[in-house]
DNA sequence: ACTCGGCTTGCACACGTTTGCAAAAGTCCG
DNA sequence: CGGACTTTTGCAAACGTGTGCAAGCCGAGT
């Protein structure tokens, strides 16, 4: 049984009010009287009971967060400039994971609806739509984070990545270089990023004159395995390309451990160029060219969006930021090491 | 506004007592109104206000989680064990970011006092003592898991692995490939852990006869860039070691490149052992032989005990948990490739 | 002495929910 | 038809906090 404000009140002979209003720095109670109850609240170890306040305060300094799952390194570092930003704010963090199953992303959401969350935050949604419905109509405004679902709604906040610049980019790079056949591995199907990022890819062999060859697309997962069993994929064509794209660095991480393990050596048999540029890119071997995410920028950006939605639902309403990925070189495109 | 029970009572033409004992499925109400009422609830969006049941119930069904940051992919596996022992009970996790900085560990677990989590959970943390002290005083059960700080006072509940094991295990894997220059580049100073696992190394060290010299052991801080500054100083000595262990995964990853930029072959000139198992250990080139730890299980294991702890508290207190660590090897101390 | 105004405090209600208790409605039996 | 149930419902209090309003106190001005 935690100490409330009626406990500290009978321990100084006011009352409730006044307490609260002490605790609260009112300018409506007497220097002396405040200084007393802090010194008794502090004493008491009091806590504020942060339901009860959201119960008469109607919002509750708290924004609720929906990652995939939180051991991805991606959503970790867009949770950290979530939480500065929030921290900063006097905003408290709720994290739920949707395990990138649809069903446990509404659930989730659910939940935090629950808890009244004053915003939320969603990344990686497969489901955006859906949440602006229930929670828009609740008054809660909702970020969608990189949504792989295309948004529909005007009333729609998001904060992205320009995928299909980054995938050209990325592309670009290579071809700079001087391949003329270039593979990708594309992502999870049905995810919007899949299609951008490989929508790029297309845009610079198409700016370059160079003819799409669809078998030198094959599908991936977004995860280390699926690189490996591309690479596969991609030694049993007839003509082997010289370098691949991968839809993301986990992909690409993966698809390196297949070319060490099969002896093909990167980057010279084969160049290679991922998408993140998550902690680890750096330090796999040989390091990972890719498309660095502003991730940080993107969660602080996300969350400021929220405040100010919050704060002032009048504002001036930027409603979708789109941010661009910038092109880091390393061994795994450099010159022969 | 959000819709209440009092909204659905007043559509449903009863009092809001009954609305609240349909939606419980409490017997107390006939078939028909429960039917009739679910639907309302369903056709109006209803979603029960947290704070408001958490202030009756004295109880929130939630549980807080403290960790250093978020992208640490040590902290983030075991978080999803905790997770997931929660979600199957009906508890929603609320995350908190320490920054490893003692004086935001406080300000984390007073937000979560302030939520009236029903536990928390705190992991790697600095000052486990402090919050016993203070939540466990308004019964709010607390779990150290991994906690760098000696357990100083008997009703403390913790998990964790042991680390004296683990290092002596990591040793005694590279005193069995026959090295005799065993290295150690030691994790962030004043950590129990830090001092555990190089006890551990010094204990095997010790059973094979091998005298124990302190300049082959090198301060690190846990963090890759301290696994390359270590390498620098170990091929500075005059006899250089044939093997290193490293506190932990990160720190060799960092070591691991550091050698790839000075040409030293791994494992051929320095075998590499780490700690963690971290999900990158198995794709760094070489990959990483390592200590795995069952952080999965670490997470579920705390999670059941917070369970534990808050269902009946008069239950018996299995108070410290202690799991092993496990010897994986891979390349990086593997026959030479 | 009386009034006025400023400072400080307390009373009472509200927020959304659960729950013990009493009352109403319905059912069965003699 | 009355009584003894059982089933269903409503009333009211409680949880901890914030706040409008009224009231108390005090000093100053007339």
């Amino acid at each position: 049984m935690a100490t409330s404000i009626k406990d500290i009140a009978r321990a100084a002979g006011v009352s409730h009010s006044t307490v609260s209003r002490a605790l609260n720095n009112s300018p409506l109670v007497s220097q002396a009287t405040r200084d007393r109850i802090w010194r008794l609240a502090q004493e008491m170890g009091y806590s504020p009971n942060a339901g009860a306040r959201g119960l008469v305060m109607r919002r509750t300094c708290t924004v609720g967060v929906v990652v995939t799952t939180i051991a991805d390194p991606w959503a970790a570092e867009v949770v950290e400039g979530i939480e500065e930003v929030a921290y900063d704010h006097g905003y408290s963090v709720i994290l739920a994971a949707s395990q990138d199953d649809p069903e446990r992303e509404v659930s989730a959401v659910e939940t935090l609806r629950s808890q009244r969350v004053d915003a939320v935050i969603v990344t990686s949604s497969r489901v955006g739509a859906l949440h602006q419905k229930r929670l828009g109509a609740a008054g809660v405004p909702v970020i969608l984070l990189n949504s792989h679902s295309q948004q529909l709604t005007p009333q729609t906040f998001s904060v992205r990545v320009d995928d299909v610049h980054g995938g050209r980019l990325a592309t670009e790079h290579l071809l700079a270089l001087g391949h003329r056949r270039i593979a990708h591995v594309a992502g999870p199907v049905g995810h919007s990023t899949t299609a951008d990022r490989l929508a790029g890819y297309r845009m610079a062999l198409a700016a370059a004159n160079i003819p799409f060859d669809p078998a030198l697309v094959c599908e991936g997962t977004g995860r280390p395995p699926g690189g490996e069993q591309a690479l596969a994929r991609l030694l049993a064509l007839p003509e082997r390309p010289t370098a691949v794209f991968c839809y993301n660095d986990m992909t690409a991480i993966g698809l390196l451990r297949a070319a060490r393990l099969a002896g093909v050596n990167v980057p010279h048999d084969l160049a290679v160029v991922g998408f993140d540029d998550i902690p680890f890119a750096a330090y796999v071997s040989p390091s990972l060219t890719t498309i660095a995410q502003p991730k940080l920028e993107m969660g602080q950006r996300a969350m400021k969006m929220a405040l100010a939605l919050m704060e002032n639902s009048a504002a001036e309403r930027v409603s979708n930021i789109v941010l661009e990925g910038r092109l880091v070189v390393r061994e795994s495109t450099g010159p022969q090491p």
